[in-house]
DNA sequence: TGCAAAAGTGAGTAATCGCTTACAAAAATA
DNA sequence: TATTTTTGTAAGCGATTACTCACTTTTGCA
């Protein structure tokens, strides 16, 4: 990956993720990478091969999130590590996370699909607890980690601390 | 309201939320009218007072939801009426709704501050009921709302009675 | 009925869109 | 070093964008 490569997968991210997909044009994503605007096409095909590319690159953002909790064996720590999942995500990835939200209403699309596996060692989790829906358990708090990581991104200061503490008592944890 | 006016508005609902705001274009729009383009400028000055009118003439749909719950003085009946609040949402309002998450995403305009008096009624419902933390129940519980809704709205099929029947389990109503 | 205001049209605007192409510089390979 | 390949640029493409304007039709009212 060249230098100017990675400027313009840089100022993409941002701008699309602060401004929009189709707000953001090629020509401005060209400007603020200070690169010709022929290039990006050069490297990515098109603006959607642009787009997809930080998908690509931000993948393992979104494993080392999720591998620590499939990789748990211990239930209560499932439900404890999903739980307070958005505490560990890094500010300065607080741009991706971002973008995946805005493409998902944007563009309809959804990386929900990267969260089944997550939802499957919930399931799992709450079956070993007792729990008698499992399934529907699973869903809930998969509901409330994109509430609260919806929240964490949106709002300008969010103490998401309290509430996740509050939650943290309710599965007894 | 002229009969060719609530025909903009219907196609460009239909349209910004399912399409989205920015990939729909003003042309698009009086396309699927079937009126001339320069009458939506005519009656809306801009596209931005366009889908600012949408959202002011579905403002009663918001109140009519919301009105229930927070004219509620049992508290239990808050709770349970919050819950439940999706399940009342007529289908043939979905476009609505789902125009309210789009523009959060795409447009960061946010709908949040109508959802206030809920809290607030949330909040003191839990206050009523001895909960420890009224305030942080509140936030939770909406958190849950917005996580359905969403579903609902995105989702293929949602069967969000199970969730729903499993949350008024967990507040015990 | 007359007439002004409102509703509606259609052709037009400059600007910007995503993208291509012809070409030059740099890097890699031989 | 010679040559191929990759990286990068600048100009410009047709199409579309939000929006305007000169104009006609319809409507409401004295």
């Amino acid at each position: 990956m060249t230098e100017k490569q990675e400027k313009i997968l840089q100022a993409a991210l941002q701008l699309f993720a602060c401004e929009g997909y189709h707000a953001t044009s090629t020509s401005k994503v060209a400007k603020a990478a200070g690169v010709s605007e022929g290039l990006i096409f050069r490297h990515y095909k098109n603006k959607e091969g642009l787009v997809m590319a930080i998908l690509e690159e931000g993948e393992s953002r979104l494993k080392s999130l999720f591998v620590d909790i499939v990789m748990e064996t211990d239930p209560k720590e499932v439900l404890r590590k999903t739980i307070t999942m958005t505490t560990k995500i890094d500010p300065s990835d607080y741009d991706f996370w971002k973008l995946q939200f805005k493409l998902k209403w944007e563009l309809e699309i959804s990386g929900d699909k990267k969260m089944e596996p997550v939802k499957m060692a919930l399931a799992n989790a709450f079956h070993k607890l007792g729990y008698q829906l499992p399934g529907s358990e699973a869903k809930l708090l998969i509901l409330f980690i994109e509430g609260i990581g919806s929240s964490l991104l949106t709002g300008p200061e969010t103490n998401q601390d309290e509430i996740i503490q509050l939650l943290l008592k309710k599965y007894d944890l």
